[in-house]
DNA sequence: CGTGTTAGCGTCAGCCACTGACGCTAAGCG
DNA sequence: CGCTTAGCGTCAGTGGCTGACGCTAACACG
């Protein structure tokens, strides 16, 4: 095997990462990235699909925590606390990554190409967990919407961790979820409307 | 004032469709659509910021639906109730859309860049429901996590709905709504675990 | 009915993201 | 020491998208 690669592919990363942090994502070209990392711009292509995928290589990761938190749940827990514990298997890595997280944050929240990338990979997250649900001999329809809402619930706790600097993320799930089960249990299923 | 630019805009929504509908939608230029509607490319961006918005016009009616069917319920409801009433209230207008909406997905599930379009639709209208949530007096904390909750329900509603052709969709928003609040009602808040 | 205003459009020139094809070369392997 | 091959450079090209400028069809007004 020739070349390794990966040494271009981290300068590539780098180099986006510092003139996206001093110009803004849009500001910059990915010829500019390519020749700060020493390469030439089709090389950038070679390692990355397009422009924001640079960003969102941390990213990729994600799934493969989802993947190992679910299977470390035992089979045959009830759907709903399956994901409250595979949740609660997800708080170190996210804690882990968090300067990581906030960094995408910051350059996304200025780009709108930025947060549609960053809301397929929340809905293909969504997809994943339910698939992976329905290996576990889940119902399709259960899982789906078990999915959909704790993934909510998680999304929702990382964006009040990210509000609150300094402070853990364990809480802000746990209070996610009792808040969310708490709205929830108000209503018994079958009689919602309050006036038939 | 001058001409209208209704009439142009409609052609090349018209356009548009008929071309995607046959080639698929990276298979077709922009110039190719502006041709068919009998205007050129740049008039093309001058009604659309860019090729994927041609196809997402008809959603644009989605964000005003929301915000009257909410605005229609009373105030002093509880949140997740008050969601549970603008839905019911979405499913009409959504019934009436459902060519639309079928002939959009239809194109968007051979397209990436549609999907992550649509994804991003999606978190804005979360937004705009917890923002009027909040301007209903709901603590910011609770708007989001019923937003996110409230709209993952009736996405998955619309999704098996789709998927059962000739059925009306507000027994599939139904079975939806009692299902999540069967499958969270299993375990109470600060119980989670089930094995400390 | 002539005139001014203006929204919509055409035209041109150009940037940048992204791709296919071809050839080169450094790294490993026998 | 040649062979293989993954990674890279080079070149040429397509297509999405934008700014600037000028034109003209519609409408308002005297």
């Amino acid at each position: 095997m020739p070349r390794s690669g990966k040494e271009a592919r981290e300068r590539l990363e780098n180099a986006a990462l510092e003139l996206f942090a001093v110009r803004g994502f849009d500001a910059v070209t990915t010829a500019e990235i390519a020749a700060l990392a020493g390469v030439t711009e089709r090389t950038f292509f070679r390692h990355f699909p397009d422009k924001r995928e640079v960003l969102f290589d941390g990213e990729r990761r994600l799934t493969g925590w989802v993947t190992e938190a679910l299977a470390s749940v035992p089979a045959g827990v009830a759907p709903w606390p399956t994901m409250r514990r595979t949740v609660d298997l997800l708080v170190p890595p996210l804690e882990a990554n968090r300067e990581g997280g906030e960094r995408l944050a910051a350059i996304a929240a200025a780009t709108p190409a930025l947060q549609e990338r960053a809301a397929a990979k929340e809905a293909h997250l969504i997809a994943l967990i339910a698939e992976l649900l329905i290996a576990r001999d889940v119902t399709p329809e259960e899982a789906s919407l078990v999915a959909r809402t704790c993934w909510g619930a998680l999304a929702h706790a990382i964006g009040s961790w990210r509000a609150a600097p300094g402070t853990s993320l364990q809480p802000h799930v746990d209070r996610a979820f009792d808040l969310l089960e708490g709205l929830l249990s108000g209503a018994s299923p079958g009689s919602h409307t309050g006036a038939a």
